[in-house]
DNA sequence: ATTCAGCATGACTGCGCATTCATTATGAGG
DNA sequence: CCTCATAATGAATGCGCAGTCATGCTGAAT
C-alpha cells in the first residue's frame, strides 16, 4: 500500500490479457451494439469482473469528444422551486446515461469564470436556472458547439435558447384572480429586481390591474429578494402595526415569498386568509399546497419546461443545430386553493 | 457550421503555435506555479484568449489521474436537510477548485450499479449521504484509491469511513427535555426504517425514556416515511379524531415530519403547541426556525460535518491514507425554540 | 467445390494534455 | 571573467480508450 495516489485500477489492457484477447476486443465488449461474439463478450466480463475492471470514462471521452455529462449551473437553493427544478433534471438526465455536474455561481465569481469552468470539463452541455450569459460566452459556446439553454430567464437581445414558463402570462393570470375576487388595493413582493423572470411576472400583474382600472397608487411593491425571509420581513417593514395599510389582495412574484408574506400577516396581524387580505403566489410548489397554506398560485409545470429544455439542447440528436434565438414559453396556469376566494 | 458535432475548440497546440512556442509552454502557462517566465506566460495567455482556447481538464485528468471532481450521492431532496447539506457541500468543494457532480440513486438501481458510475468518471472521491455501500464496492473504491466517507450513515460491522452526527445522543438529549418539561406519554415520527440514522435516534430517544421510568406501553410509534406528508398523514391516521389519545410529547425524528407532526395536530385538533402537546424535532433546518412552527429540536452541525467529511476525504493531502473504520462523530445540541416549554 | 458477403478480430493510431528529460539561458559567487 | 547552480524551454512520451483498417473466418449461394 503506497502512499502515492496512483487511482490505477485494471485497464482493459488488463483484462485483455487475462481474457486473451486485444484491447479492442475488451472495448467492444463493453459497447452496446459493438461487434463481438456473445461468448468472447461473456468471456471479458468475466475478466473484468475478476480485475474490479471499470471503464474509464474520461479516456472514452477524449476519444469520443462527448463527455455524457451536463451542467446545470444554480443560484441558491433556498427557493424549494429549484430544488425540484435540479431534482427533475438530474433525474431525466440519468434516465438518459448522461451524470449531472452541480454548479453555484459562487459570490464574486463572474459569469464568464463560471462558464470557464464549466466548459474545461467538456460538458455537453450547460443549463442555466441562475446568472445570466454573456455574449461573449454564448459565442465561446456556440464556437464549440456545446449547447446551451437559459431556464427561464433570457438575456434581451440576445439570441441564446431559452425555455420559460409564461411569466407575463400568469402574472396577468393571478391579476385576473384577485379582481374577480373584488379585490381593489393591491400589493406585489417582488423578487431579484435583475431577474427577467420576476420582471415579467411583475409586468404581467401590473398591466392587467392598470387594464382593470386599477390606479397605479393602489398597486404597492415590497422588495422581497426571492426568499422567504425577505418577504416575510418586507411585509412587516412595510405595514409596520399598520393594518389600516394593507390592501385587498397580495401577490407573492413565487410561493416562497408569499408564504413569507402570509406568516407575516398572521402573526403579525392575526389576519384571516382570505377573509381579510388575499394572497396569491407563483411556482406551485408542493410545500405551498400544504396545510397552513393553501396556496392559490400559477403553476410552472416544471416536467414540460425540463423535457422542453432537454429537447431544446439536442444532446441525443447528431445533426441538431442548435438554433439560436429560440424562445419557447410553457403555459402557466391557475392552481385555486386557499387563499383567494372563488365565486 | 457542420452539422457534425465536432466539439473542438482549439487546443494546447493551436494556442503554442499562435503564441511562437512549445505546446508545453502552453501547459505551464496554465498551471500554477510551474517554471515560465512572466513574459511569455502573458504572451500565451493572450494568444489564448484569441483563441477562446480553455484547457481540456478531461485530457488533463487522463495524465494526472485527478479528475477534480467528487461524487455526492444523494436520495430524494424531499427533506430539506439534505438540500442545505448538498449546498454545503458544493460551495465547500468549488472553494477548492473541485466540481460536483450529483448522483441520485435511480429506481430499481442497486448501489453497486450506482457506485459503478460513479467510478467510471474517476471521481477523486465520493460522499454518500444516501443509499448503503457494499462490502464488495467498498473494497473496490479502496483498490482504486478512491475515498469515500458515509455522511450520517453507516453500515454496521464494515469499516467504511463515516461522518455522523451524535444521533443516538440526540436522540437522549430530546427525551430528557420532554421529560423536564414534564411530559409522560409519548409519540415517535420514525422515518425510513432502513436507515440507521432513524434507528438510532429512535433508540436514544427510547433508551433515555425507559429510564426516566416511562413504561414502554406509553411510547407510542408511528411511520413517517421521513417526509412532511408522511408524519401529516401518519398522525392523523393515528390517532383518528381521538384527542384523548394524544400523548404529552411528540418527537419527530427529523424536523420536516415534526413539522407535518405540528400542522396536523394544528389542523385536526386545533391544538396548542406546546400547551396541549409538545413537540421536538432533529435537524434545525431554517424552515423549522420559522414563525409558525418556532421548532425546538436538536442541531446537527452541518458546517462541522461538511467539514469533517472533507478532511476525512483527504483530497489535498497526497500522503494521505484513508483509514477504514473511522467513525466520526459530531456532537448534537439543543436548540430551544418555542415547541417544548421550558421552566 | 468455389465464390463472395458479412461478421469478427487485432494491430495501430490519436484524442489533448502533463510530465520527464535533455538542453540552453541566466545569474550568483568567486 | 569564469564556474556552477538554477531556471526556462522544447522534444518526446504516454495516460486509457474508441475508432479505423486490414485480415481472417464462417456460411450461404452458385
Amino acid at each position: 500500500m503506497s502512499a502515492s495516489r496512483k487511482r490505477s485500477g485494471a485497464t482493459s489492457i488488463d483484462v485483455a490479457a487475462l481474457a486473451g484477447v486485444s484491447q479492442s476486443a475488451v472495448s467492444r465488449a463493453f459497447t452496446p451494439g459493438a461487434s463481438i461474439t456473445e461468448e468472447k463478450q461473456q468471456r471479458i466480463l468475466e475478466a473484468a469482473r475478476k480485475l474490479n475492471y471499470v471503464p474509464n470514462s474520461i479516456a472514452s471521452s477524449l476519444t469520443t469528444k462527448r463527455s455524457n455529462t451536463v451542467a446545470v449551473i444554480l443560484g441558491n437553493l433556498d427557493n424549494p422551486f429549484y430544488v425540484h427544478v435540479l431534482q427533475a433534471f438530474v433525474d431525466a438526465l440519468q434516465a438518459q446515461g448522461r451524470q449531472v455536474f452541480t454548479f453555484t455561481s459562487k459570490h464574486g465569481e463572474t459569469i464568464d469564470e463560471l462558464i470557464d469552468r464549466v466548459l474545461r470539463y467538456q460538458v455537453d452541455g450547460a443549463i442555466l436556472t441562475a446568472a445570466q450569459l454573456s455574449t461573449r460566452m454564448a459565442n465561446i459556446c456556440h464556437d464549440r458547439d456545446v449547447p446551451i439553454v437559459l431556464f427561464n430567464r433570457y438575456v434581451p437581445g440576445s439570441d441564446a435558447s431559452v425555455v420559460r414558463c409564461d411569466n407575463y402570462g400568469g402574472g396577468r393570470l393571478m391579476a385576473e384572480a384577485f379582481l374577480a375576487a373584488g379585490a381593489r388595493t393591491f400589493a406585489m413582493i417582488k423578487g431579484d429586481p435583475m431577474g427577467t423572470t420576476s420582471q415579467d411576472r411583475v409586468r404581467g400583474f401590473t398591466e392587467r390591474l392598470l387594464e382593470g382600472g386599477i390606479g397605479r397608487g393602489d398597486i404597492l411593491e415590497i422588495e422581497g429578494a426571492s426568499v422567504y425571509d425577505g418577504a416575510f420581513n418586507g411585509v412587516l417593514e412595510r405595514f409596520g402595526t399598520d393594518r389600516a395599510a394593507l390592501p385587498d389582495a397580495i401577490f407573492g412574484i413565487n410561493d416562497i415569498m408569499a408564504m413569507g408574506a402570509m406568516d407575516a400577516l398572521r402573526q403579525r396581524f392575526d389576519l384571516g386568509i382570505p377573509e381579510d387580505v388575499m394572497v396569491g403566489g407563483f411556482d406551485d410548489i408542493p410545500e405551498g399546497a400544504r396545510w397552513p397554506y393553501r396556496l392559490t398560485t400559477v403553476r410552472q409545470p416544471i416536467d414540460l419546461m425540463v423535457d422542453a429544455t432537454l429537447d431544446m439542447l439536442g444532446l441525443d440528436d447528431p445533426t441538431h443545430v442548435t438554433e439560436p434565438g429560440i424562445d419557447r414559453q410553457i403555459p402557466s396556469q391557475m392552481v385555486w386553493r386557499d387563499t383567494i376566494p372563488r365565486d
